[in-house]
DNA sequence: CTGAAAGCGCTTACAG
DNA sequence: CTGAAAGCGCTTACAG
């Protein structure tokens, strides 16, 4: 039914080897020829069957996708920013969930992306340095973002700053007990987002002087529901904090929810800072540190291209990459209030 | 380097073509044999080639997922549904975004899809009755989400009773002008989410005998900010109303912004509802009506397996299915009140 | 610049 | 139940 490529062949009067070398735009065809078979290809509609030439080609372009989960807001812009660069560029993007530890065995048991991408960009999946070695020895490039890695192109934003560009925010307001909310990892140190956003907000508390109380970091699902809670147990302390800094803008969302709950004006009672500027940040009025996911998308979707069109064996690229953020200041924020408020039940 | 179906089959002392019916469990193969060849693969860690398979078998185990835009949350998680379903069924599923006008025509004069998916879900993208019979020669399966369509597997919620609910929720509480934010199509009525969902509308005013307004109709961009732009307008009429319904969540959290900003207090001054029941709408006390956007996306999935499975030409199967939803009451609504209010700058 | 031919790694009638 | 062989629709050295 469909043209194949033969039936180019025959219309524009040449081989198949010629037809697949115009139509692919390389090098050696005469432009008279070129011109020909593309009018037949137009003719007949012709599109190249991608399984035939990946399988000839030896490639898949197909670049694989590793992520905790599709459809949280983080993700599913990341997919879009990466989704867009690779589109362009004439490659597919194939998503692998990989939610938790049996998802994360069950991956490297398989390898399922074995012999179907040409590259894989893993993001916030904390594979263990055993895990790396096996994902090298699949024989494709890997990209990372998010996540501790020895070596090979790995981005990452400046956690420790960005966060403490957070804290430090809440400290220029008079703050001095300023709570966290945190995640717990199953594989802790992986993913560098907690540990190192914790990191930088202790040490902003030193740079000023301020005593960190472990009591203050409390942690939860990296969620809505999540902040919620673990905010309901930061604000039941004997001694709540004036300010609270959340590891992601949902989990701030839900730190309001709480806040609003228990008759705690935000910022009067209660300052909180958020991560990431969601989009309903900027309606929330939620004093942020804006990372634009979108972009490092397509940023990480970019070294994979430049890295697949290196030639240069994944392995022997060591390329740490910082991405940029910043610190957006709204209505959440405010002075440290002097009176003491009774604990949240 | 890795194992191919020749290493497998000098293992396990078969030919290739019993080692391929044995590893895809197909009929006719002795219990013993098939034993042996397991073993050999999983010696080996064989895993066919998915190009090679897929040239060979003449199916691409892909299905092209046609959307308005990544990223967005009910296309985010509609993806995730989607993606878990298919995935599970070892298909592997394939973005292709179509956000206007100018895209829509590219995507039907390229049809980048052929000889690359097996099925297409068409979710949200205004279709021409002459670019549905494009696709249809295409020969591919096609299932539907949220569109209009003249035959063929198409899902949709009740859009004229989903919105019926929630602009009968705020005339029990006394409501008698209420505004709407929708959109503006650029190909109207095709998509049905708005017209279907005004029309809902405006069938509940008329049950009630409620004159309709069409200047309490404001459009909008599907967003945050189109919601808080047409909210702006709506709010600046001279005789503004005590109620909004609003097509999205997202469009409704725009409108809560702007009541915010001009010192309204909702439900006081102004009740809002929504539609979806995003993640954040529970967090901000959010009336909405509710979807359950993932397990909608597993259900179209479903669909798209059955066809596939039924060998029946997509042309020959006449399927509309109604998904369901249901009205959510938070605190964002309440008795109208009596009091004029001034209209906002 | 162009073509004939081998080959990519599988699946699938067809025989037996 | 099993195998030999053709074929899926391309790409790519290799010659010329």
């Amino acid at each position: 039914m469909a043209a194949g490529i033969d039936d180019v062949a025959r219309r524009a009067g040449v081989s198949v080897a010629t037809v697949s070398r115009a139509l692919r735009g390389l090098p050696h065809v005469a432009p008279a020829t070129r011109e020909r078979v593309l009018a037949a290809a137009a003719a007949l509609d012709y599109v190249a069957d991608p399984h035939a030439s990946r399988l000839a080609a030896r490639r898949s372009a197909t670049v694989g996708l590793v992520l905790p989960v599709l459809g949280q807001w983080y993700y599913a812009r990341l997919f879009a920013g990466v989704e867009r660069v690779l589109h362009a560029a004439n490659y597919d993007v194939l998503p692998y969930t990989v939610p938790d530890h049996a998802a994360r065995r069950e991956f490297l048991a398989a390898l399922p992306f074995r012999k179907r991408v040409d590259a894989l960009i893993v993001v916030d999946v904390p594979f263990s340095a055993e895990a790396w070695r096996e994902l090298a020895a699949a024989q494709v490039a890997v990209v990372s973002l998010g996540i501790r890695r020895a070596s090979g192109v790995r981005l990452t934003i400046d956690n420790p700053g960005a966060a403490g560009l957070a804290t430090e925010h809440l400290l220029a307001h008079g703050h001095r007990r300023i709570g966290m909310l945190s995640t717990a990892e199953d594989d802790p140190g992986h993913v560098l987002a907690p540990v190192e956003r914790e990191a930088g907000h202790r040490t902003a508390l030193a740079a000023w002087g301020v005593a960190h109380d472990p009591a203050l970091v409390v942690r939860g699902d990296p969620s809505l529901a999540g902040g919620a809670d673990a905010a309901q147990r930061l604000l039941a302390l004997p001694n709540p904090p004036t300010a609270v800094f959340a590891l992601s803008d949902e989990m701030a969302i839900g730190a309001l929810k709480v806040a609003r709950d228990a008759g705690l004006p935000v910022p009067g009672a209660l300052s909180v800072v958020g991560f990431d500027d969601h989009d309903v940040a900027e309606y929330m009025g939620l004093t942020t540190v804006r990372q634009d996911v979108v972009v490092h998308g397509e940023m990480v979707a970019r070294e994979v291209l430049a890295l697949l069109g290196s030639g240069v064996a994944t392995a022997a690229v060591d390329r740490p990459l910082h991405l940029p953020t910043r610190l957006v200041v709204r209505a959440s924020t405010g002075p440290a209030a002097a009176r003491v408020r009774p604990p949240v039940a």
